[in-house]
RNA sequence: GGAGAGAUGGCUGAGCGGUUUAAAGCGGCGGUCUUGAAAACCGUUGAGCUCGCAAGGGCUCCGGGGGUUCGAAUCCCUCUCUCUCCGCCA
């Protein structure tokens, strides 16, 4: 969410910022919904106020043994055009806050200005994609070759984009999570953190997944309004929803294992084969909540730890900054991490690292007592993949496989498969 | 799943229809005293919204939502959560 006060005081500038991204805001409504709720505002303010008063009167009469009928009857009138004018105010209000709930956030000004994928910036690229003297096969023929990975009982079990992994394949998912938890815990000096895998709607409208992308979550049957997280960052970042953390506990940083689900709704014939897009995958997720100054910085330092576990596995990849017509909802500014696949011949997104500024601290009332102001402030949040484990296994098998179809294991990771140096 | 009890500021806890503008204590912060500290004493200490150039006003919030009333922390309905006991259970 926006800060409403910016929004009433330089729409036009906002409404500027926003065109970058392709978002056309409707000024004019905006400015009449605005009209219309200062005006309400006060006058409903000017009678609740107006009530209290005369309300006291009665006490105060009756304490004293007088006849309190005629005030009565005149404050009965009041409480009437009170109710009428509360009910207006709350209507355009909550016209106002749907409205701009759906507003997206206003990207940073390092961000590239552009219409789609085809406009984001290659920041760095790290390592070489290996040349084979064999025609590479991609990740689904060399996960079929033992039934490995088998996507038709996925289907029986559930539905399409679901997948089961078996033997040596469903070993090495689970190593790749117990390794990148080592690495984040142990060298870059986050703090595990297991969570609910099923969420209410208030954590989903504070990272901003509601109301905006309600299509694309797994809701639960049932009297309460449940869902699926669709990432980790929903129930870690919301940890500290209505919350005024100190400033000594400012950084925090969590990283979190958990699966997602994510029902792909804007996808239809996108990456139907393979593991690339499925409704369920595992995903190592880091998430900082830091102040606001110290943002940017945390955004680099938060980059590098999701690429420090590529170059670990050496993976070929490269750094994209998102364009202002790419970039996510509730992003100010945008990293994607992409790795080479050979099976494909071309980088595909294995993170994505943003900083959402105060646009989800907004959503979630989320501050920090500022020592310089003694008032609480709206922290930044920020969050990144490190990594998609489906995706790097897919990245593992292409880039280490031989003529064979055998898939050797990087040698950082062969610790958390027993020693194993080919499978 | 069944029965009962409860939810009040950072914490403990009073209030159960009208000087509550939410008592009191603890904690926090500032001060006096002290070489320094402790103790004692004094003062101070919630959040959100809104009007205003400002000074300074006003409104809302006692788990969430709804209702009764001129007036609700207080009465009614409903949901959520917590605790105790019973049942079931990884």
């Amino acid at each position: 969410m926006l800060d409403p006060k910016l929004i009433r005081g330089d729409l036009q500038a906002v409404s500027e910022q926003l065109k970058k991204r392709g978002v056309v805001l409707d000024v004019v409504r905006l400015n009449t919904l605005e009209e219309q709720r200062k005006a309400l505002q006060v006058k409903t303010q000017d009678l609740q106020n107006e009530r209290n008063i005369r309300s006291k009167a009665v006490g105060q009469a009756k304490a004293a043994g007088k006849n309190v009928d005629d005030i009565l009857k005149e404050v009965k009138d009041l409480g009437d055009s009170l109710k009428a004018t509360e009910e207006q105010f709350e209507k355009v209000q909550a016209e106002l806050n749907e409205y701009l709930a759906l507003i997206p956030n206003l990207t940073h000004e390092s961000v590239p200005v552009g219409k789609s994928e085809e406009d984001n910036q290659v920041v760095r690229s790290w390592g070489t994609p290996k040349k084979f003297h064999f025609t590479p096969k991609d990740h689904v023929d060399l996960g079929a070759q033992h039934n490995w990975m088998d996507f038709s009982t996925g289907v029986k079990l559930s539905q399409a984009r679901f997948v089961v992994l078996r033997g040596p394949l469903a070993k090495l998912n689970r190593a790749l999570a117990q390794f990148m938890l080592d690495m984040h815990t142990e060298l870059h000096g986050y703090q595990e953190i297991c969570v609910p895998f099923i969420v209410n709607s208030d954590s989903l409208f504070g990272t901003g997944q509601l109301p905006k992308a309600k299509e694309d979550l797994f809701s639960l049957m049932g009297d309460n309004e449940l869902y699926l997280i669709p990432t980790a960052e929903v129930p870690v970042t919301n940890t500290i929803r209505d919350e005024i953390l100190e400033s000594d506990q400012l950084p925090m940083k969590y990283v979190c294992y958990s699966p997602c689900f994510r029902k792909e709704a804007g996808s239809y014939g996108k990456d139907t084969r393979g593991m690339i897009r499925q409704h369920q995958f595992e995903k190592v997720e880091l998430v900082q909540i830091v102040r606001p100054e110290d943002s940017y910085q945390a955004l680099e330092n938060l980059t590098m730890h999701a690429e420090a576990v590529l170059q670990k596995l050496e993976l070929p990849y490269r750094v994209m900054v998102l364009c202002t017509g790419d970039i996510g909802f509730t992003s100010a500014k945008t990293y994607d991490l992409e790795v080479w696949l050979p099976g494909q011949d071309r980088y595909r997104e294995i993170s994505s690292c943003s900083n959402m500024e105060a646009f989800q601290a907004r959503r979630m009332a989320a501050r920090w007592r500022n020592p310089a102001t003694g008032k609480p402030e709206l922290v930044h949040t920020l969050n990144g993949s490190a990594l998609a484990i489906g995706r790097t296994m897919v990245a593992i098998l292409e880039n280490y496989q031989d003529e064979d179809g055998r898939i050797h294991i990087p040698k950082a990771l062969q610790p958390y498969m027993n020693g194993v140096e080919v499978i």
